[in-house]
DNA sequence: GTACTGCTGATTGCATTCAATCACAGCGAG
DNA sequence: CTCGCTGTGATTGAATGCAATCAGCAGTAC
C-alpha cells in the first residue's frame, strides 16, 4: 500500500524516457496541471504524491517545485509545505497593467513578420472564438489566438515575462469567463477582429493600441467583479 | 586537499544557520556573487565547489542552480553543467526595451508615496554619483538611486520583473560604465537631477518621461558599443 | 598523417536514508 | 469551559551513495 500502485507502468515510462530530464518534465507536468484547472489556488501540494505520480523520487519534485516557485505557480514555505499560488485582485491588476505595456512591444516586434497564412489562421480563431460555448475551448483558443500572434517575434525574455503574466492569471481568467458568458459582453470578439485587420495591413501602430485597449478593457471588467478573488 | 579547507567556520556557520532555508541562502550567496563580477558570463559553476564554500550538499546546490536559472542568471544544460548566462547584444537590448515600458510605471506606483526624506536621499545620490571616481561605487550608487526611487511602490511582481532586468544586465552595466566613463558623457547625471526634480514635483507624468529617456538614452548608448557583447 | 574507436576520470542525475520541523490530538490545570 | 502543554505522526530538509553521461586521450587501422 505504501508502494507505488502502478509499478510496470511506471518501469516502462522511465525506461523509455531519457536520463537528465526529470526535474523540467515534471514541472511541466504540474504546470499544465495547474493551468488546466486540476489544481486550485492555495490548494496543497505534497512532495511524495508528486514523486509517486511522475515514478520518480523526491529530489527531482523539489527541484520542479523551485522553477514553478520562480515562475510565480507555486508558493513554497520552509519546513512548511507548497501551495498553488493565489492572487489578490490588486496583485491581478498590476500583471494586467503590465501585460498592458509589455504585449504591445511584443506584437509589435512580431507585426512585420506574420505570415499571411498565420494571420488566416488568426481570423479563424477569432470566428471559431465568437462561436464557442465550451467555456475551456475558449479560454484555450484565446490563449492560442494571442499567443500566436506573437509567435513571428523572436524575444527571449519578453515573450518569456508574457508568458508568465498568462500562466499566473489563467485561473482567474476562467473565472471571469465564466462572468463573461454570462454577461455577453461582446467587445472581446470585436477587439478579435480589429487587432487581425490592424495585423492584415502591417498597422503596428494601431495593432498595438487596439491590443493594449483589449487588455485594459479586461482588467476594468476583471476589477468590477472582486468576489473572483474571494480568499 | 580536497576536503574543505576550513571546516571549523564551516560547522559554526552552519549550525548557527536555521532548517530549510539552505537553499535559498546559497542562492542568494551566488547571485550576489555574479552580480558583484566574481563570476564572468559564460563561467562554469561546479556543484561540488559551491557545496563545499558553503558547507552544503550538493542536493540544496541544484535547488539553488534551478532558482537562478528561472532568474536568468544561470544557464542549466542536463548531463553536461551549468553556467553564468550571457546576453547577445540582441537580448540585451530587449531586456531595454522593456525597462523603457515597465520602470516609468513602477516609478510612477512610487511618486505619490515618496516621503520628502528619501526625495533628499536621491537627491544625495545622484550628487554623490557625479563626484563618484570609482566605477564599482557608480554601478552601486546607481543601483541604489534607481531602485531607491521606486522602493515606495508596493508591488509583487512589477518590482520583481524589473529587478531581473536589472540584475540579467548588470555585466553589461558594468563594460559600459568603463566606456561611458572614457567618453564623459553627462546626460547621465542630468537625467537624474531631472528626475529628483520631477519626483519633488509630484510630476508623475514628466518623472515617467525622463526615465523612459534616460533608459533609452542608455540603450542606444549601449548599441554603439557592440564590442562589449563580442562572446 | 588522419580519422575512428574504446577507455578512464570527472561531473552530473537521482534514489535512498536519516534528521529536523511542524501540525494536531489528547490531557491536565486553573 | 478555556487555555496551555506535551507527545506522536506526518511532512519537509538535506547528506550520502550509486548509476548514467560526457569530455579528453591513447591507441589503432587505413
Amino acid at each position: 500500500m505504501t508502494d507505488a500502485p502502478v509499478p510496470d507502468v511506471k518501469a516502462l515510462s522511465a525506461t523509455a524516457l531519457p536520463h537528465g530530464e526529470s526535474a523540467a518534465r515534471i514541472a511541466a507536468a504540474l504546470r499544465e496541471e495547474i493551468l488546466g484547472g486540476g489544481y486550485q489556488p492555495g490548494e496543497r501540494i505534497r512532495q511524495q504524491e508528486l514523486a509517486a505520480q511522475n515514478g520518480a523520487s523526491r529530489v527531482p519534485v523539489r527541484e520542479a517545485l523551485r522553477i514553478l516557485e520562480a515562475e510565480g505557480l507555486v508558493t513554497l514555505v520552509a519546513n512548511a509545505g507548497s501551495w498553488v499560488s493565489s492572487l489578490s485582485a490588486q496583485e491581478c491588476k498590476e500583471m494586467y497593467q503590465m501585460r498592458e505595456r509589455l504585449e504591445p512591444l511584443l506584437l509589435r516586434f512580431s507585426t512585420d513578420s506574420l505570415s499571411e497564412d498565420v494571420i488566416d489562421q488568426l481570423q479563424q480563431l477569432a470566428d471559431l472564438m465568437q462561436e464557442s460555448t465550451d467555456i475551456e475551448q475558449f479560454i484555450a483558443l484565446d490563449r492560442q489566438f494571442h499567443l500566436l500572434s506573437y509567435s513571428a517575434a523572436s524575444t527571449i525574455m519578453l515573450g518569456d515575462t508574457i508568458m508568465r503574466l498568462w500562466n499566473r492569471t489563467q485561473h482567474y481568467r476562467r473565472a471571469y469567463t465564466r462572468m463573461f458568458r454570462a454577461e455577453r459582453d461582446d467587445s472581446v470578439h470585436y477587439d478579435h477582429q480589429l487587432l487581425v485587420s490592424a495585423l492584415r495591413n502591417r498597422d503596428a501602430e494601431d495593432a498595438e493600441r487596439v491590443l493594449a485597449s483589449h487588455i485594459r478593457r479586461t482588467r476594468l471588467a476583471l476589477a468590477r467583479h472582486p468576489e473572483i478573488f474571494a480568499a
